[in-house]
DNA sequence: AACCTCATCAACCGCCGTATG
DNA sequence: GCATACGGCGGTTGATGAGGT
C-alpha cells in the first residue's frame, strides 16, 4: 500500500503565495509557533495549503533573519569551498551561511556561481594541449606529493571547534564511511613523470564501508564536465544507452554543466570508462577530446582506447581551476596541501546516480567525496 | 509590435530517514 | 517487525520578466 498523501490534493491551493497568506501564517507562527507539527499547521492558520507548502515558505522566506541575493566574496568562497568538500549537500552549506536558506545557495550555485566557475576554467585553460597537459600533470604531481604521514596532523573539523580528530569521524558518523586502516591508497591519475596512469582499483568492501556493497568500487579524482550534446549529457538524460552505464554528471538544459569527483562506475560489465569531456567546452570536437579508456575487470589494463565523447580529463583546464579550489579548499579546512592526496570537486551527477544506481551505490557515490586522504582511515 | 530565447527563482515533487503506534 | 505519518532534503519545474532579433 503506497503512502497516504499528507493532504487533500485537490482543496490545496498551490502557486505563488499571496501577501494574505504570507501575512497569517507569519503571525501564527510568531504567536503561537508551528506546534511541532506542519500538516496539521494549515488548518489552524485557516490557509488551504499543504503543511510542506507552510513549511517551505517559513523556512525560506517568511522567518526573521533571511538574506536574498547579493551574494558577498566571502559566501562565494564558502560554497565553493563547501560544494568542493560535499557536493550538493545544501543544507549543510546553509548552516554556514546565516541568513541563506539551502533553496537560495541551490538556485544561486545552479544560475550563476557554477557558470562563474565555468567561465573561470575556461579562461584558465590554454590552447595549447601539450602545454596544458604539462601544467596539469605538474599540479596533480604536486597533489601528490604528499608529506610523510607519521607526521601529518590531522585535519579540524569543519562543522564544529571540537578537536582536529572529530573531523573524520564527524563525516564518517554523517555518511556512512567507516575508517578501514587496511583501505589501498588513492590511485595517482598522473605519475610523477607527468604520464597518465590507467585508473586504478581500490577495493571497498563491507568492512569499511557501512553500506555493505561488496562490489569493487572503482574511483578517481577527476574533473568531470558535460557539454550540450556529450554522452554524459546523454547519460544523465538516457537510461537504455548501454553505453553511458557509469557515473556522469547532471547537465542543465543546453548548458554546459560540471563536476569533478571521484569516479567509479557500477558498470553491468566490470568495465570503467572515464567519461570526461574537457571544461569549457559546450560542444565536443577533435579539438578537445583526448583518449577515452576503457579498462578490464581488474581495472589495470585498457581494453580500448578511443578518441570518442568520453575522455579522460583535459589537463588544460584542470590545474590553475583544480588547484583554486583546493586552495579554498584548503583554507577551509586549514589544511597543508600536501595532506590533500584526493579531492573532489563538484559532484552534480545526482541525477545519473538516481536513475543507475541504487541509494545504497548512491551512498558509496558521496561517500567517495569525502575521502580526502587514506592516512586519516 | 511580435516573437523567441534565456535567466531567474519560488514552489513543487518525490524520496529518504526517523518516529510512532 | 510492520505500516504509517511526518520532516527534511535535493532535483526539477514552470511562471515570469528581461533582452535580443
Amino acid at each position: 500500500m503506497g503512502r497516504a498523501p499528507c493532504c487533500d490534493k485537490a482543496n490545496v491551493k498551490k502557486g505563488p503565495w499571496s501577501p494574505e497568506e504570507d501575512s497569517k501564517l507569519k503571525d501564527y507562527i510568531e504567536k503561537n509557533g508551528t506546534g511541532g507539527n506542519w500538516i496539521a499547521l494549515p488548518q489552524k492558520v485557516g490557509l488551504r495549503r499543504c503543511g510542506k507548502s507552510c513549511r517551505l515558505r517559513w523556512l525560506n522566506y517568511l522567518r526573521p533573519n533571511i538574506k536574498h541575493g547579493d551574494f558577498s566574496e566571502e559566501e562565494d568562497r564558502v560554497i565553493c569551498s563547501l560544494y568542493a568538500t560535499i557536493g550538493s549537500r545544501w543544507s549543510i552549506i546553509a548552516a554556514q551561511l546565516p541568513g541563506r536558506t539551502d533553496n537560495d545557495i541551490k538556485n544561486y550555485w545552479n544560475t550563476k556561481l557554477k557558470k562563474k566557475l565555468l567561465a573561470f576554467a575556461a579562461a584558465a585553460s590554454s590552447s595549447s594541449t601539450t602545454a596544458a597537459f604539462n601544467a596539469a600533470a605538474a599540479a596533480s604531481s604536486a597533489f601528490h606529493h604528499r608529506s610523510s604521514a607519521a607526521n601529518k596532523p590531522l585535519p579540524p573539523s569543519m562543522y564544529s571547534s571540537t578537536s582536529s580528530s572529530s573531523h573524520m569521524t564527524s563525516l564518517y558518523n554523517n555518511y556512512n564511511y567507516t575508517p578501514n586502516p587496511n583501505n589501498p591508497k588513492q590511485p595517482l591519475m598522473v605519475d610523477d613523470n607527468h604520464q597518465q596512469q590507467p585508473l586504478l582499483s581500490a577495493t571497498a568492501t563491507s568492512s569499511c564501508l557501512e553500506t555493505g556493497v561488496s562490489q569493487q568500487q572503482y574511483y578517481q579524482p577527476l574533473i568531470m564536465f558535460g557539454g550540450t550534446g556529450s554522452d554524459l549529457q546523454q547519460t544523465s538524460c538516457s537510461s537504455n544507452n548501454s553505453e553511458n552505464n557509469g557515473g556522469g554528471i547532471s547537465c542543465g538544459n543546453k548548458q554546459a554543466d560540471m563536476g569533478i569527483m571521484s569516479y567509479h562506475n557500477f558498470n553491468n560489465n566490470s568495465s570503467i570508462r572515464s567519461n570526461i569531456i574537457p571544461a569549457g567546452f559546450d560542444e565536443i570536437n577533435d579539438s578537445n577530446v583526448f583518449l577515452s579508456h576503457q579498462f578490464d575487470d581488474h581495472h589495470s589494463t585498457i581494453i580500448n582506447s578511443s578518441t570518442d565523447d568520453d575522455a579522460p580529463p583535459a589537463p588544460a583546464l584542470m590545474a590553475d581551476f583544480y588547484l583554486d579550489v583546493v586552495k579554498q579548499q584548503q583554507q577551509q579546512l586549514s589544511m597543508n596541501m600536501n595532506d590533500l592526496s584526493l579531492i573532489n570537486i563538484g559532484g552534480g551527477n545526482q541525477q545519473v546516480i538516481n536513475s543507475k544506481i541504487t541509494s545504497q551505490e548512491k551512498d558509496h557515490q558521496r561517500m567517495m567525496m569525502y575521502y580526502f586522504n587514506t592516512d586519516y582511515c
